[in-house]
DNA sequence: CTTATAGTTAACTCATCGGTCAACAAAAGG
DNA sequence: CCTTTTGTTGACCGATGAGTTAACTATAAG
């Protein structure tokens, strides 16, 4: 009932596109707004502020990186392919961003967090929730990994948390030097990450 | 010649102290004034612009910073172990913010490099520069830790490079979670980097 | 003691910020 | 057709953003 509208959406899609390369802090309503072609009173209507469009942006962002990370190691590969494939697939990513606006963007997810961890909790924890998942769905990854006899880990869940540090580690240096290879020549320490001696000496 | 004052320095004092852990962009020149007790037209007189006091701080922080990596690693102790050190030093100092303000603020570098790589390229310089110190002072390490025969590393600047990736992967989960432990139980996977295969699949 | 210099103060500019509002337009359902 | 609901519009709000200015004060050096 009513009018209809994609308004929404065209504004989340902007968001997503405009935060991940301005940050939040530094975004205006009013920027969105023109981007996606829609009045700033229409942007109130949809959203009770812009903190909560954050947080709709950060599920989308959600939803299509955990299925991306799962068809990269969903894949009929040893794992240290199966790694290298979700390095390459980042890479490709900044790839395009680096032709089309001229800029490694990084990663929406790590861009928030070291932003806004310390300014908004929610924000905080719906990221530590994302990466929990995230880490959840390569400690699953690397069980199959052990089961079969293809790595030597002893703490997959400690070594899938290795992982999402040095994928976010790796995307952050790959936009500190605005170069998007550095991720592919990252990927062989991800590999060294699983392949490692498991043996602590803690 | 005139009068005196250290003005400067408290106003650098401060603008580290809050930038960490409020960011660039939501920190006001105001509020870095009020906390050094110094007037916002004091401020311009020791710095053209919020920029160019982000850049200073910048410095400071590169210069301690890397003190305190040559530290760690500078002592005599078998490789994994000095860079175990590293990683329980930057533990050490999260826990210490967490301890005065509740919260771990992570690294300037980090934050900064996600904050502003895309929105002022003097300071996206500024970092990446001192990413390749860092990078090269872990490299000389490593080159001594192969001569010494006690790693299996055929890539010492590429490994470095991954070291620095990890460090600030670690940070960045460490202050989403706001958990200074996290840094801990990351440092076995710094070692497994540097005492991995080094042969490259690629 | 004088003077040139370095630092201080507080009021000020103008632009932009996130957010509000009330009148208005479109369209779906009865 | 007509009502109800949903979305649109653009002017508006007070607060705050970075940065400026001009008068003023302290002091180090000659």
């Amino acid at each position: 009932m009513g009018r209809t509208s994609d308004a929404k959406q065209r504004l989340l899609h902007s968001a997503r596109d405009l935060m991940a390369t301005t940050g939040y802090t530094a975004l205006g309503v009013k920027e969105i707004c023109d981007h996606a072609e829609v009045n700033k009173g229409s942007f109130y209507h949809f959203f009770p502020s812009k903190r909560d469009l954050a947080l709709e942006v950060l599920e989308c962002y959600r939803v299509q990186y955990l299925e991306d990370v799962d068809r990269c190691l969903g894949q009929a590969l040893p794992l240290p392919q199966r790694i290298e494939c979700l390095f390459y697939h980042f890479a490709q990513e900044h790839l395009a961003t680096v032709r089309s606006c001229g800029r490694v963007k990084g990663c929406l997810l790590g861009n928030f967090a070291l932003e806004l961890s310390t300014l908004d909790e929610s924000i905080r924890l719906k990221l530590q929730q994302i990466f929990q998942d995230l880490a959840a769905r390569l400690e699953q990854g690397l069980r199959q990994a052990i089961a079969a006899g293809e790595v030597p880990i002893s703490d997959p869940a400690r070594t899938a948390q290795a992982l999402v540090a040095y994928l976010e580690g790796s995307t952050l240096l790959a936009k500190t030097f605005n170069d998007p290879t550095v991720m592919q020549q990252l990927s062989q320490g991800a590999i060294n990450l699983v392949m490692g001696r498991g043996s602590a000496t803690t």
